[in-house]
DNA sequence: CAGCATCCCGAGGGATACTG
DNA sequence: CAGTATCCCTCGGGATGCTG
């Protein structure tokens, strides 16, 4: 678990090793860049649960603008994780689904989301620390 | 698990309700938000590891710049995840090293880590096929 | 209902130069 | 060595209006 070797920087521009150990290279963050936006964690835990329709999502999560509930679903969609099916009726209805390799992506995420609910306060407290002891 | 009660808006402007499941509202985003920067799961990563200095983790790094570097290490200590020791030699060192609070949010968040290089490969498949369906 | 198009703004972050 | 200080610019994302 504590392999030592390869002291090679771990990015280096395009290009990405893979040596020794691995956390966030290139293709790290090039996954992680995704759900890091600012609604597509909110989405897929809804999705996570059950299918939803576009104006269920909506109101699911007040905030966002159907601009940016759009766009997430579709980047979402694009890096396989959640599904589209339209359905042809009149005024056209669509739904959206979580795929496997979503589901399979929110089992960790789940654990990361639920250890910031969990541990909230100590991260605020710490804040409160850290900006009394600036006041120096 | 499967609690489906409450069907009350996830998040709703300043405050927060944590009615039935929880996910992500507000708590959540406060503490992901920050983790999600560009570089913060890179420093973390490597703070996992072992305690390094300033100029150590620019190298590892090569692509952050040192304004980037400074700015996501107090971020992180801010928010209790990393200690700064400062050493009065001349010229001065300082040290960084990872907190029990950092070490049981790297433990959850390098799960996602490992999940995102394992299956970029599958979310790189899957932007391709998307993108060609959109040719039409 | 479920979008797409357009305009616009602020924050995140890069480059460079200077300092205790 | 380990920062701080400026300048600048991209781009994520909000607001609004229109459509099949």
């Amino acid at each position: 678990m504590a392999l030592n070797a390869s002291r090679k920087p771990m990015l280096d521009g395009k290009e990405c090793d893979t040596s020794g150990w691995n956390m966030d290279n290139c293709p790290v963050r090039d996954v992680i860049d995704r759900i890091a936006g600012k609604w597509s964690t909110l989405l897929l835990g809804a999705l996570a649960r059950q299918p939803y329709r576009f104006g269920e999502l909506r109101r699911l999560v007040p905030d966002i603008s159907q601009r940016m509930l759009t766009q997430t679903l579709r980047d979402l969609q694009r890096d396989g994780y959640i599904e589209r099916e339209v359905f042809p009726t009149k005024p056209p209805s669509v739904e959206y689904r979580m795929t496997d390799l979503g589901r399979s992506l929110f089992e960790p995420l789940s654990k990361v989301l639920q250890w910031a609910e969990a541990n909230h306060p100590s991260v605020k407290a710490a804040r409160v620390k850290y900006d009394e002891s600036e006041l120096a």
